[in-house]
DNA sequence: GCAAAAGTGTTAATCTTACACCCATGC
DNA sequence: GCATGGGTGTAAGATTAACACTTTTGC
């Protein structure tokens, strides 16, 4: 069910219907971010909804009566990716009268990382693709302005928090790693300059493992100290200070 | 009306009894911060839910079927400060389940910067009282942690984004802004690198203008240029980089 | 004249940027 | 042996941090 759906379960109506005097839809939309290709993607859905024929949509879902906001948008990535181990953040929460055409609906937006190549992922199934952030001119609703909202929050996050390395396998080369930063950002990095300051940051652990099967001298492979990851999303359990 | 209370009106729900399947309530809750005697303060009211007896709130109400998150977060200013050209901007949303002890309440958390010793500012009637940052121990609701989510957001912006001069009059010392941003921060600044970073940013006017009533030599007044006046608050009109 | 804050520069330390060569591997 | 990226250091420039004395005013 996504945000397209606005049907609730007639179950779902009767436990809340001491609270009918409130009359505005909640959903959560996700911009699920993922890498590949040295390129910067998005999992979009085309969206079934007459007003929006041709465009895609973001992910996202009318929150549960049952359910915090946080636990909906893990609810709506584990049911659209199959993972249930991802980064997931909120950015902003979106409320225009006009942004949905079948009602009123206030959406909150997380941004999330995956790493698209992980092998529990099935996205080929349903209406689901991934789509080079670069190339998306248009989407549904008002989800250009989110998605544009959570990559600008993404980039904000990049230097100071060990977060992109949900977009990566769990081994990665420094090369990999760059080339991710410079997708992100937007802008080519300098490898010597770049090496410096990850190390100074002190992330990552370097395995004794070397890159294979590149034409050409291969890395060696590196990954994320396990202190820094899955790094906590709600402000229950805010984001590390790093 | 406040997020204390939780009717609406007739007509209201009238108006859109159509969306009926929908059946949390949104509220907005605004952080509003004023600066007075070297201390950073906040707003608050007297809770009147038995569950909260002798607690305070935030400011907070329904958010209206016809107006959006900004509008509302406007309205709730306006209603209980009577300003209308002050900072806001949008924080964070908090939806457990348990946040509201009458229902499934999700609240839209935004922060707001106004003068204090505005003339405007009429607070002594109600039972609005300004309360220091510092003391606050508990507050009504998860209200704590809207707070301390927002003073961490306006711990961010502050050095990068010329927003604190909301919380000044029109004209004001370097001294009394050099307080400001140390009863923001919680430090102490050298007074030769504060002039030397703020000169650099150049946001500020020096008026010809002198201190008067203070018991020493008194400090040239300055004004912020007006192109950093009045920052905006929403995504559809992004806050300003500078 | 004393208390209080205004106003103002220099130096050292740190961080950031720009930049070039040899090395290991696949083909 | 050639193409490709791996791996590494240094010097110049920019930013930040530490620090003290003279001046102006109110009382």
């Amino acid at each position: 069910m996504t945000e397209n759906d606005l049907r609730l379960k007639t179950a779902e109506i009767e436990k809340i219907s001491h609270l009918d005097y409130f009359n505005i839809g909640i959903s959560v939309d996700c911009v699920i971010f993922g890498y590949d290709d040295k390129d910067l993607k998005v999992l979009l859905i085309k969206s079934d909804l007459e007003e929006f024929e041709g465009l895609y949509s973001l992910l996202g879902d009318l929150v549960r009566p049952d359910e915090d906001l946080d636990t909906a948008s893990y609810r709506i990535l584990k049911e659209r990716t199959g993972l249930d181990d991802v980064y997931l953040e909120q950015v902003h929460s979106f409320g225009s009268l006009d942004r949905h055409p079948s009602g009123r609906v206030i959406t909150v937006a997380y941004y999330s990382l995956v790493d698209i190549k992980n092998h529990r992922l099935r996205v080929d199934s349903n209406e689901l693709h991934w789509h080079s952030i670069q190339t998306i001119k248009n989407l549904a609703f008002d989800h250009k302005l989110i998605l544009d909202t959570c990559s600008a929050r993404l980039q904000e996050q990049v230097m100071d928090y060990p977060v992109i390395f949900n977009l990566l396998p769990e081994k990665f080369s420094l090369r990999e790693l760059q080339e991710l930063y410079e997708a992100i950002l937007g802008l080519e990095l300098d490898r010597r300059n770049f090496r410096k300051k990850i190390a100074l940051k002190d992330w990552l652990i370097d395995t004794e493992e070397m890159e294979e099967n590149v034409p050409h001298r291969p890395g060696k492979l590196h990954k994320l100290k396990s202190e820094y990851k899955k790094i906590a999303v709600s402000k229950q359990g805010v984001l590390n200070p790093v």
